[in-house]
DNA sequence: TTATGTGATGCAAACGATTGCAGAATAGCA
DNA sequence: TGCTATTCTGCAATCGTTTGCATCACATAA
């Protein structure tokens, strides 16, 4: 009970102890040079002082915050808050933690955070971008010192950094080759904006299907914005009054998915039987809908992971800057379903 | 450039404009005895060194971190994470940087978090407890100190704290009501642990509008467990084995509700004809399920601006310690849709 | 006895900012 | 010119830990 409400320090301890505070320090750390005897007595009286660490102190003088920052869009999406799960709990395991911060889609705010991270002494930073993201000067080396920093999922496009991404030209052209074997030769392209890293990869995937299969890519059944209700709905309207409908609508979410099967419901067009429709991320509700969605599974867990394990190496590893890049590719799986499949009206 | 690469102190400012450390840290934080000339140039010759801020340091001076604590069972509940999400803004607007982990519905994890929280010095700490948090000690001023604390939806039973909730009770009253107007007489109660605040309030909702119905309180038809789909599947099994079937169930989450919906579909059972069926959270899934599913609303948003308003009061308001106890109540709302309307089969 | 080794401890300087108080410079006024 | 006000700036302590180096006691070996 020192001063009024002061808390109590290690230097507290070492009076109480009659010892040197960095003998405390010491022993308080397990320090080998420190005997037995006084560790424990050291460890006593801190329990019995009501002793708390000062991590902040801790990081100041070893400028080691062991702390990492997280930047998404927004952690309401299921695949962004499965990644997130995953990397506290890997972090955790390494001393880490995280703060988590969400751009909500916002480039200006997405730099607003890195600069108040970089304040905060993060020792690293891991990124997934907003759809808009297509200035990364916010990124270089200049704004971050050496701290590093691994993106994954939405990545920069031309730019070489640490990333760890879905594989999504494999999921484009999954998705697009097994709606082609289902027969349909009319695929629309629901899409992000292309500044976006996942879409670009996916419409190339796309587009790979298509040629294998010698349909040709019509981009006026191709469409880029962001993948909400409203838009998709807009999209289906364009679509479906044109004078050749679609057979097929190769959705880049499963929001967008659902808004399709909600807008084919509406103008009685019945799904899979007339238009086969798929989305992506496998998010729960692509179960629930009827009927249930076709989907592809992104293993957000194992992402999650794996940039956890690649920020450690980074940070612990000492890779020496300036050297090359590491880019990791996590597997999708296409999910089938219903939507996608059966025989379609000739 | 001074050393190898250590990061550019207000020192180096000093240095480089000829002023002393104390001059340039009152210029740079716009101190009004500084002559706006020498702000100018501090203010350039900082940015023109690459100069950033550390909180770190100013926060170990200060005694504030300008940082709040979030323990939140985990952020994959829909709800949870809109609830984060208005946190999170609204600190911000304060200047406050929030800290978000995940209990995992365990609560030494949750104890750990507690622990770990209060070394990196946050000055608050907003608390969603665990389904099995029995045990608030961890929350009591000899381990918090003079943090402040804020619970929210999982709030404590029979301990005075300071709080958010929804109206839990009048929510579980208006499902049962509502039930009860359409006609069902044996409304079976799928809930969750009573050891957690939200359950047992709506559980008197529920009781209270059969009271006023003058039906029965019949404790065979209500479980309490983990409100997950294995275990809604296997209480179907018992509701759905004995001699009287129930008319309706009210579920205490919209995947539990999702569980009752699977289970009459695979045991034809016609939603809502045979059997109305309730949830609860009013998550996205609701409105895409078949039947629709009526569930409540809980306004997150308010939920999320009101903890973090409080918190910030608590700090910043200096309110006394030993005071008396905050609580406020957010609105709750019945949406009624498919999956309890309409005329039962007699 | 002296030299040497070993294990335990203390001293004091960091880390990078903030801030009360003192002091210098300038202006205003008689 | 002298005196007081008014601005602006600097000194130095401080926040709570960590850590390189010096020191000290003691035991063992020469």
């Amino acid at each position: 009970m020192k001063k009024k409400q002061q808390q109590v320090t290690i230097k507290d301890i070492a009076i109480a102890v009659g010892m040197s505070v960095s003998s405390v320090s010491r022993a308080l750390s397990d320090h080998p040079h420190i005997s037995e005897e006084t560790k424990v007595k050291v460890n006593a009286v801190a329990q019995q002082l009501g002793y708390r660490y000062n991590a902040l102190a801790a990081a100041l003088r070893r400028s080691r915050s062991k702390t990492i920052g997280l930047i998404v869009p927004r952690i309401s999406m299921a695949f962004q808050a499965a990644v997130i799960t995953a990397i506290q709990n890997s972090l955790q395991d390494f001393g880490y933690n995280l703060m988590i911060f969400q751009s909500n889609e916002s480039p200006e705010q997405e730099e607003k955070i890195v600069n108040l991270l970089m304040g905060t002494q993060v020792e690293g930073l891991i990124v997934s971008v907003t759809l808009y993201t297509k200035d990364y000067h916010v990124f270089d080396r200049s704004t971050l010192g050496n701290v590093p920093v691994v993106f994954y999922d939405r990545v920069p496009i031309d730019k070489a950094c640490h990333k760890i991404v879905g594989d999504e030209y494999s999921g484009g052209y999954q998705v697009t080759k097994h709606l082609l074997e289902q027969g349909c030769r009319r695929i629309a392209h629901i899409s992000g904006p292309l500044s976006c890293s996942i879409y670009l990869q996916r419409l190339n995937g796309y587009k790979e299907a298509l040629r294998e299969f010698r349909v040709p890519y019509d981009e006026d059944i191709v469409y880029f914005h962001e993948l909400n209700k409203e838009n998709t709905l807009k999209s289906c309207d364009l679509l479906f009054t044109g004078k050749q409908v679609p057979d097929a609508v190769f959705a880049c979410n499963d929001t967008s998915a659902l808004a399709v099967l909600e807008y084919a419901r509406e103008h009685q067009i019945s799904v899979p039987t007339q238009l086969k429709v798929t989305g992506y991320a496998n998010d729960s509700r692509t179960e629930i809908s009827r009927p249930q969605i076709s989907s592809v599974e992104q293993f957000p867990h194992l992402m999650g992971e794996g940039a956890a394990k690649l920020i450690m190496d980074l940070i612990e590893g000492s890779e020496q800057p300036g050297k090359s890049f590491i880019s990791l590719t996590t597997p999708v799986e296409l999910i089938k379903r219903e939507s996608s499949q059966g025989k379609s009206a000739s």
